[in-house]
DNA sequence: TCCATGTTTCCGGCTACCCGGATACATGGA
DNA sequence: TCCATGTATCCGGGTAGCCGGAAACATGGA
């Protein structure tokens, strides 16, 4: 059984929040956990161009946190695991708390 | 009462993933939820150099992540919300999850 | 096999981030 | 007021990340 010291699990633990740590990739997951999407659904939601969304796809697939699968000459993307929607929202839950208690901006984001 | 638009609250909503998407952010916000800390206290601890350990706290200070006092000469920091670790454990589950479909290095990540 | 559709990769370039030693700054006690 | 302790900032420099147009690559149908 092969192992990682402690700092590559950390490496690895950074790795996997810096994945959803980008304005664009926390968009794309949010996204998918609506749906399913191919690239260009994506894109065109996210009016994002397309090469960027693909960038973005590869990097989330990379770290595991989404799955793909072809559909003809179309790749369609799904989120591998709920819980980076929860992680997502738990983040997002203090930061509402915390603009809450400066007291603005509370309405869009909570 | 001021509002931000959607882009920026998404960007807000980054840059709270990004304060804990650091290596050395993500053993600094896991040595606070243990105890508070100064910084000559978490520089020993973590086996950091202090200016970069004040770097970052300035960083998750800046997030509201955590909190600051003056205890004489030192400065004592502490976690804001426990929803942070909440958050970094469910993305470490995650990524245990991961390696564990992987097959591989889990004994230390779990 | 040729083409339409959809995707990935390449490219040049810019920006943001991170590092750690050294220096300057704050604090409270002698 | 001077000093010891602890903290924040400055600095130079390296690295990683992000961007979007353009070109190359897949796929399945005509």
């Amino acid at each position: 059984m092969q192992t990682v010291t402690y700092q590559e699990a950390q490496l690895l633990h950074s790795q996997c929040c810096q994945a959803i740590s980008d304005p664009t990739r926390i968009c794309i997951v949010y996204a998918l956990n609506e749906c399913e999407r191919n690239v260009t659904e994506l894109a065109e939601y996210l009016q994002t161009p397309q090469s960027t969304v693909s960038r973005h796809l590869k990097e989330l697939l990379n770290r595991g946190m989404v799955h793909s699968r072809r559909d003809g000459p179309a790749v369609i993307y799904s989120l591998t695991d709920d819980r980076i929607i929860q992680a997502l929202d738990t983040m997002r839950a203090v930061l509402a708390d915390l603009l809450r208690t400066r007291a603005q901006w509370v309405d869009i984001v909570s």
